[in-house]
DNA sequence: ATCTCCTACTTAAACGCTTAAGTATATTCT
DNA sequence: AGAATATACTTAAGCGTTTAAGTAGGAGAT
C-alpha cells in the first residue's frame, strides 16, 4: 500500500519545517518566505506528486468547504431527480458555481433515520440547500451553529430561514387566468398531493383566485392530485375525459402530469388542444419537446440555483443576520396547447 | 458563536475519558466496557445532542466514507444531467445505494483545472465513479494509492479499470436490424458527436454492421452527429427531410435527439412513422411520453447504479484485485414509431 | 500469599494540516 | 557600538477522532 504523500514528506524533501510549507502553499501574504524557498518546496511538491488532503484541512481550519443539497427522491409522490430534469438542472448549476468558489456538493436523498440537520452536523457542512421538504424540528440548532441553510420551494412557517421559491400562487393565478382569458370556464386543477402547505396548495390558490375573480364557482370534482408522474396524468387525464361536464381546459402544476394527462386524454379519443386546452408548469425540456408543444408556467432553474448559492454565500460571511427570503418571478410561455373558445 | 459539542464534552459529562467514550460509539466488541458506564454515556450523549464529527474520524480512521461522482456537464456534445433524466435515475439510484452503507456521494462535473484525479487525492475520497469520460493518463495513480474507482459509460483501453458499460455495439444492430427487418433500407443514423472512441462510435459501428449484413451500403450523407440535445436534433431533422433520396427510417443514439428529430421532420411536413420511422435510445421517461410514443434501445439506469455500486464495493474489500467490466445488456423496446414498409 | 488472568478502564500518540508564538540572523537607525 | 526592526524561518499546540499500549483492582488458581 503506496504511503500517501503529505506535508511532512514535502518538508523534509525541501528542507523546511511543515509550517513553512504549509505558509507557501497557502500563500500568506503575512508571512515572508525566501523566494528560494518557495521554489524549492513548489519543486518538492511537483516532484513528490503532493495534493493536500482538504479533510485534514479541514479540520484545522474548522471549514470543510463541503455544501450539502437534500432533495428528496420521493417528495410528496414525486421523484423529482428522476422524473424532472428541471431539478437536474438546478444541480448541474448548483455545483458549478460552488465548485467554482472551492466548495464541493454532497448530495443527498432523503434519508428515513437521519435527518439532514444530522448530516450536515456529522459531515460538519459548511452550508445546507433542503429542497422541498419542510423545516425540521431540529433546524433551528444549525442556525445556532452557524451552518448556513437555505430551503429551496419549501414552505416555511415564519421567516427565521433563507429560502428561495417561486411565486407559486401567482403562476396558478397566471395559468388559470390565461385559459379564461381564452374562454374557458370549466377549468380542472391537476397537481401532487395537496396534503400540506407547499408549492401544490399554493399553485391551487392562485387557480381558486383566479376561478373566483372571474366570477366562477370551484367544482370539487375538477380537483385531481395524486403523485406527481407520467402514469398519474395518463389516470388523470382519463378521469377527466369521463367526467359528464367535460372541462375545456386542464391546469396540471408539473409538465410531466401534462404530458400523462395529454395521453390520457388521447387513450379516451380526446385531443390537446382541439378538445381540451392544456396548461403545465416548469417548462422545462418536455413543454418544448411535447406534441403539440405545451404552453407552460415559466420558471429558470439556473438562476433559482444561482441565487440559491447567493443566499448560502451571504449568510457564510455575515452569518444569520441576513436571512433572506426570495421569490422568483414566474412568466407564460404560451405554445400551442391551449385553444381559445 | 456556540461551541460545537464533541467527544470530550461527553467524557467529561460521563466522567470517563475520550477512549471509552470513543469504544462506546464504535460499539467495539474486543474492548469490555460496564453497562452502566455504557448507559451513563449514552446519557450524555442523548442529553448534549452529540453527533460525531466524520471528518475527524476520517482522519484517523484514513476512511472518509465519501464517494466521488464525476459526471461531466458538457461531455462531446451533450448536457448529461440537464437534459438526461437517465443520469438523473442512475445518480439517485447510486446515492441512495452507497447512503445505505453509509457513504456519501460527492457530485462533481467536470472541472477545467483539476481532474478527477486530483478531487479524488485531495478530498481522501474512498472511491470514485466517473461517467462518461476517458481514463486520464493520471488514474492510475488512484489505483496504487489504492482508491477504489469504477468507470461507467467510458471507453478505454485495455482493462486496467473497472467499468460497467452497455452493449451500445449491439444497440446500433438491434435497432438498425429492427428496421430493416421492417422493410427500411434507407436509414439515418444521428447521434452525438463521433471523435472519438465512445457511445456513439460504438453504436454507430452496430449500425454499420446491420446495414452491410443486410447487403446496404453505407451512404456518407445519412450519417449526421452534433451535439446531443433537442435543437440539433430538430436541425438533423430538417436535414433529413431535405434530403434528395429521403431515409425512410432514421435511428438516434438518444431519446432527446429522437424527439428533436421528430420536431424537425414535422416542421417539413413530415411525419412519425408515416413519411419517416424512428428509433431512439435509452427509453427513459421521453421515449414513453412521446407521441407517438417513441420505439427505443432500453437500457436500466437502476440497474447500471447498482451494479457500480457493487463494483466499487468490491474494489473496497479486496482492492485493484478484482478489476471488473462489466457490460450490461440491452433490450428493444416496441413503441409506435417505426412503420412496416 | 503470590502469581496469573480478567475486566474496565486511562494515557498518549497519531492522522495531516494550520497558526500563534518563538528564535536566529541580518539590516537599519541613532 | 548597541538597540530596534525586519526577514525568514521553526516549534509546538490544536482541530476531533481512533487505537495500541498501559494500568489498577479484583477473582481464581496454586
Amino acid at each position: 500500500m503506496a504511503h500517501r504523500i503529505n506535508m511532512k514528506d514535502i518538508a523534509r524533501e525541501a528542507g523546511v519545517s511543515v509550517a513553512t510549507v504549509s505558509y507557501i502553499i497557502n500563500k500568506r501574504s503575512d508571512q515572508s518566505i525566501a523566494p528560494d524557498t518557495v521554489a524549492r518546496v513548489n519543486e518538492a511538491i511537483k516532484k513528490l506528486g503532493y495534493v493536500p488532503n482538504l479533510g485534514a484541512r479541514a479540520l484545522a481550519n474548522r471549514k470543510t468547504r463541503l455544501i450539502g443539497l437534500v432533495i428528496p427522491q420521493a417528495e410528496t409522490g414525486s421523484r423529482m431527480m428522476l422524473e424532472n430534469s428541471f431539478y437536474g438542472e438546478f444541480i448541474a448549476v448548483l455545483e458549478e458555481v460552488l465548485r467554482q468558489s472551492g466548495y464541493s456538493l454532497l448530495l443527498s436523498g432523503e434519508d428515513v433515520n437521519k435527518s439532514y440537520v444530522e448530516l450536515a452536523r456529522e459531515r460538519a457542512l459548511d452550508g445546507i440547500v433542503v429542497v422541498g421538504l419542510p423545516a425540521d424540528q431540529d433546524a433551528r440548532l444549525l442556525l445556532e451553529e452557524n451552518i448556513p441553510l437555505v430551503f429551496v420551494d419549501s414552505y416555511l412557517e415564519g421567516n427565521a430561514y433563507s429560502s428561495v421559491n417561486i411565486q407559486d400562487e401567482e403562476g396558478g393565478y397566471l395559468a388559470c387566468d390565461y385559459l379564461i382569458k381564452n374562454g374557458h370556464r370549466n377549468i380542472a386543477f391537476v397537481s401532487g398531493f395537496l396534503t400540506q402547505e407547499g408549492v401544490n396548495r399554493k399553485r391551487f390558490r392562485g387557480y381558486g383566485k383566479a376561478l373566483s375573480e372571474n366570477g366562477i364557482g370551484e367544482k370539487e370534482e375538477y380537483v385531481l392530485s395524486g403523485r406527481i408522474s407520467y402514469s398519474y396524468g395518463i389516470e388523470a387525464g382519463r378521469q377527466i375525459a369521463a367526467m359528464k361536464v367535460r372541462p375545456t381546459a386542464v391546469f396540471a402544476t408539473a409538465d410531466i402530469l401534462a404530458l400523462g394527462i395529454m395521453r390520457g386524454l388521447k387513450s379516451e379519443g380526446l385531443r390537446v388542444p382541439r378538445d381540451v386546452s392544456l396548461i403545465g408548469f416548469d417548462d422545462g425540456f418536455l413543454a418544448m419537446s411535447a406534441e403539440p408543444s405545451l404552453t407552460s408556467i415559466h420558471q429558470d432553474a439556473g438562476q433559482k440555483a444561482r441565487v440559491t448559492a447567493r443566499l448560502l454565500f451571504a449568510q457564510m460571511d455575515k452569518g444569520a443576520a441576513c436571512i433572506e427570503n426570495l421569490v422568483l418571478p414566474l412568466s407564460l410561455t404560451v405554445r400551442d396547447s391551449v385553444r381559445r373558445i
